[in-house]
DNA sequence: AAATAGACGTA
DNA sequence: CGTACGTCTATTTA
């Protein structure tokens, strides 16, 4: 690993650091979980925490002579008195972030930091003005803050460090930095800010135009004052919207020029660091509870840091401590080819390996019990653990080398081995899985398939892990895991692109040795941080009891696949290419060209302008949309226009055949030619929600709901020995749900009636006899509820069900009058979310959402309805989860030879043997109605065909 | 060659 | 101005 340190060691220049204290504040807030840092006594510290090791990062890493906090203060600024509404959506800050604040500031005076606040200003204009005075006395000055308006400050003197998405990937923003993403220089940068308007602070620009459109603009007249004098030249839309808006533009220029020259009763003398007070910070550390390495950490850098002259530097510098550097201790290797190795090596090192009985055995084989708590805690430190290399695609794969690591030593096995050394692996292997940890079970399953060996339940899966701690983040392979989670730097030129994947048959260098050596050791420490993490969340049973058994279920069905008519299949293709190539010669008839029926740029071009027919919607690039419900709004209003209407059904036709074309194809391309099966990849750690998603290909999103798409399903049959397909599915699982959480009792006895639910609703609703109810009103009750779980504003109601805003309005009070505790769970599932950060499932899987207090509206709201379907839509997938390890044992139990072949959320597919249909119909059913016991029951319905599409019900 | 946009299939 | 996904094609960008 190098190190990287560039800086201003080789420059005479004196660096001054300057910090918008409360963005920083902000984004420490809102990256550390507020729940694992509080004091005893109730005192949020996750910001203090964050600011504090943030701060002394960015330290590490710039060196910088002076430094200088800026805050800002309570009350106006003459910001507010320009333009009222300013800042007027943003919310105020969380109350547990504004207490820490104070505890900041002292923090910053024990640290010997100088923080400046000024009334009547904000801290931008205190940052702009200390800028200057390090301009004007020769130094070079970083300025730390995710507030864009700072890059106004921007000069050869001055960089902008501006927080990415991780705080710790800063963008040195210099003038080519801003030239390249804005093209326009800094000191232009106000202009296009004035023009683009900034939703966070409320400020409107120009609507229809961003900073592309503000860039060219300003590049043609030089200034705004240019745009201003020539704003009647300029054409379109765009030039209307500007002069229409012209006096807000003029006045947001005002509001975001910062102020360089307060007086701030300071000098760059006062800026220096570094002169400790450690009992004040002592008192404050033991007030905040902070650990003793915490400590460490912080004085390191504030101890050597400032204060200090250039010439200092090389000595005193810390060694690249912006990331927390860990070693990767790779172990010592032994490659072994012989039974009598291996079994020394392990007798070896068997006394390393101490895992509780208790942990290493447990099995959660009651699901009603996933309260249990197992605390994995220090166990994971007494462990194997195991990898392998090779190709994990379901149906091909492949094995090169197996590895067994405990601790500091490992073992390599390249594959294949001797039949003996086989036989004392499978031993090695039942006897000591609880007592493994692994990275991806699932795939680890397809590898050892591949060499004839099997592994029951590992005690620790990171991959799992990392999934369960922080969905919404997808690490492809282990290294960006291990990146994310130990925040270390892995040199990844060596690396298959693939993580553990290798698909380099001749990949025997003597690189990948270390490389694989170097796999095991991140294993063990990813085991090492993650584990801590997933008990004190209490989510160990998640991981035990439903995504490791799961993971072994989804193996099974990944290597058995589903069996496929490709004769049928390759005659659909040919039909539906028929289709869509006359549909295509329609179009283009009355087209009067041969476009492209697939570009929506030249369909754009023929409808709207050739046509001159009126646009509906835009897309959010601002181009017009020319989507399905668009084009059908757009047939029915060009009845008039013979041409224009013809052209549109043709269209209409293409696009459906021309897709179901292209679904068959990708099917035909994916069938499997050694048994005619398609192998799909489930991937359990992708959806944030909990769900499955599958690849390569897709058999999640078969078409289902129109009767040409339909026949798609058809192709799925049973392969040989086995005579059909069953297909079962939950009703309304997550409506369900939702009546079992919000303890509704009107939607309960909706469920327990028994009765037609839409129909029993829809009565409910309009209170009126059940036989009154009419097919409108129940599809308009139905849609609503399913609505619910997704946050459907009655805007989108109205749009959907064609009706009156208004009218989806009164449905909506309607709805909720009659099941208000419906209304107030969903709400709560906000608040809550709000609260703690995070919302969690019926079984503790947990997913965050820091953009709930983001300060763009458009964000924030679309986490709140995230945060309200993730519990929903989570809790269904953990009970699908369970149901499929529950049916997947009851088959193995009653020794019968049908086996569940696919999943789709709510409905599992089965591929089932002769003589075995009531019985395994039971069973399934069974395993799905009582996987978990909720106030409703759960409804599961079941049929069963010759294919696919047969066994619909 | 890789990334983005737009469209559309599923639950 | 509805959540969660994956895949295809055209088009832009490096």
């Amino acid at each position: 690993m190098t190190d990287t340190v560039t800086l201003n060691s080789g420059s005479s220049k004196h660096t001054l650091l300057v910090v918008d204290g409360h963005s920083l504040a902000f984004r420490a807030f809102f990256a550390m979980p507020v729940d694992n840092f509080s004091t005893s006594t109730g005192q949020a510290t996750n910001a203090v925490w964050g600011f504090a090791t943030m701060l002394a990062q960015v330290i590490d890493t710039e060196q910088p002579d002076l430094l200088g906090v800026a805050f800002d203060v309570k009350g106006g600024t003459f910001r507010n008195e320009l333009l009222p509404q300013y800042k007027g959506t943003r919310e105020a800050a969380p109350e547990e972030l504004l207490t820490q604040l104070p505890l900041i500031q002292r923090l910053l005076t024990a640290l010997g930091v100088t923080y400046i606040e000024k009334p009547g200003y904000e801290g931008d204009d205190v940052i702009a003005t200390l800028a200057t005075m390090g301009d004007h006395a020769g130094y070079h000055t970083l300025v730390l803050s995710g507030d864009r308006d700072a890059f106004q400050l921007v000069d050869d003197n001055v960089t902008v460090l501006y927080p990415g998405h991780h705080f710790k990937d800063l963008k040195h923003m210099d003038p080519q930095a801003i030239i390249d993403k804005y093209k326009v220089t800094p000191a232009q940068y106000p202009d296009l800010a004035a023009l683009r308007g900034e939703t966070a602070d409320n400020i409107p620009g120009v609507p229809g135009v961003g900073d592309g459109f503000a860039a060219k603009w300003i590049n043609q007249y030089g200034s705004l004052e240019g745009i201003a004098a020539h704003a009647d030249e300029i054409g379109g839309k765009k030039g209307e919207s500007l002069r229409a808006n012209i006096d807000q533009v003029m006045l947001n220029r005002k509001v975001n020029a910062l102020v360089r020259d307060i007086d701030l009763g300071v000098s760059l003398n006062d800026l220096t660091f570094g002169s400790i007070d450690a009992g004040a910070l002592d008192t404050l550390f033991k007030e905040l509870e902070f650990g003793a390495r915490t400590k460490t950490r912080v004085l390191k850098t504030f101890n050597t840091g400032g204060g200090q002259t250039a010439a200092d530097q090389g000595k005193g510098r810390p060694d690249n401590q912006s990331q927390a550097e860990l070693d990767l201790n790779l172990p010592d290797n032994t490659a072994i080819s012989t039974v009598q190795q291996f079994d020394a090596w392990i007798d070896e090192h068997r006394h390393d390996i101490a895992v509780s009985e208790e942990v290493a055995a447990f099995k959660a084989k009651d699901f009603s019990d996933h309260d249990t708590h197992i605390i994995i805690g220090e166990n994971v430190h007494h462990t194997w653990t195991l990898a392998a290399w090779g190709d994990d695609r379901p149906g091909r794969s492949h094995v090169q080398a197996l590895a067994i690591e405990a601790g500091k030593h490992a073992v390599m096995i390249a594959f294949p081995c001797e039949a003996a050394l086989h036989e004392a692996l499978n031993a090695f292997l039942s006897q000591e899985h609880g007592r493994i940890i692994v990275h991806g079970y699932k795939e680890l399953l397809h590898l050892l398939a591949a060499a004839h060996l099997d592994l029951d339940l590992p005690l620790f899966d990171t991959k799992l892990a990392g999934y369960l701690a922080q969905p919404d983040f997808h690490a492809d392979g282990l290294i960006q895991a291990a990146e994310h989670f130990l925040d270390i730097q892995v040199d990844e030129e060596t690396q298959p692109a693939q993580g553990m994947l290798d698909f380099d048959a001749e990949s025997t260098q003597p690189d990948a040795d270390e490389q694989r050596l170097r796999d095991l050791s991140i294993i063990r420490e990813l085991a090492g941080t993650l584990a801590p993490v997933i008990d004190q969340r209490e989510q160990y049973w998640l991981m035990r009891a439903v995504e490791l058994p799961v993971s072994r279920v989804l193996f099974e069905m990944e290597r058995d696949g589903a069996k496929i008519d490709t004769v049928r299949l390759r005659g659909m293709r040919d039909q539906f290419a028929q289709d869509a190539r006359f549909a295509q010669e329609t179009a283009w008839q009355f087209a009067g060209s041969q476009l492209n029926l697939q570009s929506p740029k030249q369909l754009q071009k023929v409808l709207f302008e050739d046509f001159g027919l009126k646009p509906t919607k835009r897309t959010k690039s601002g181009s017009y949309t020319t989507n399905a419900s668009a084009l059908q709004d757009l047939y029915i209003r060009s009845v008039d226009n013979e041409q224009a209407n013809g052209f549109l059904g043709a269209l209409l036709r293409h696009r459906e055949t021309n897709k179901l074309k292209q679904i068959v194809q990708s099917l035909i391309d994916a069938v499997n030619p050694a048994d005619e099966r398609i192998h799909t990849t489930f991937e359990q750690t992708v959806a944030a929600t909990g769900r499955l998603s599958s690849v390569d290909p897709n058999l999640q999103n078969i078409p289902n709901r129109n009767a040409a798409g339909r026949e798609i399903r058809g192709v799925f049959v049973p392969g040989e020995g086995y005579e059909s397909l069953l297909s079962c599915d939950y009703s309304q699982v997550e409506l369900r749900i939702m009546a079992d959480l919000s303890g509704d009792e009107a939607l309960i006895e909706a469920f327990r009636s028994g009765m037609d639910f839409h129909k029993y609703v829809a009565s409910m609703v309009y209170k009126l006899p059940v036989e009154e109810i009419t097919g409108d009103q129940r599809s308009h009750v139905k849609a609503m509820s399913y609505g619910l779980a997704y946050g459907l504003s009655t805007y989108g109601l109205a749009q959907q069900l064609k009706i009156a805003p208004r009218e989806a309005e009164s449905l909506k009070n309607r709805y909720f009058e009659t099941f208000g505790k419906v209304h107030d769970y969903l709400e709560s599932l906000v608040t809550t979310a709000r609260s703690k950060g995070y919302t969690e499932t019926m079984f503790g899987r947990r997913r965050y959402f820091p953009a709930l207090q983001s300060t763009n509206r458009v964000a924030r709201d679309a986490a709140e309805r995230a945060a309200l379907n993730a519990p929903i839509q989570g809790s269904a997938a953990d009970i699908m989860k369970i149901a499929m390890i529950q049916a997947s044992r009851a088959l193995r139990e009653a020794d019968v030879r049908s086996r569940i072949i696919l999943q789709i959320h709510d409905e599992l597919v089965v591929e089932v043997a002769p003589g075995e249909a009531d019985q395994v119909t039971a069973l399934v059913r069974n395993a799905m109605e009582h996987a978990v016991e909720l106030a409703v029951p759960l409804d599961v319905s079941c049929g069963i065909g010759a294919d696919w599409q047969l066994a619909a019900h």
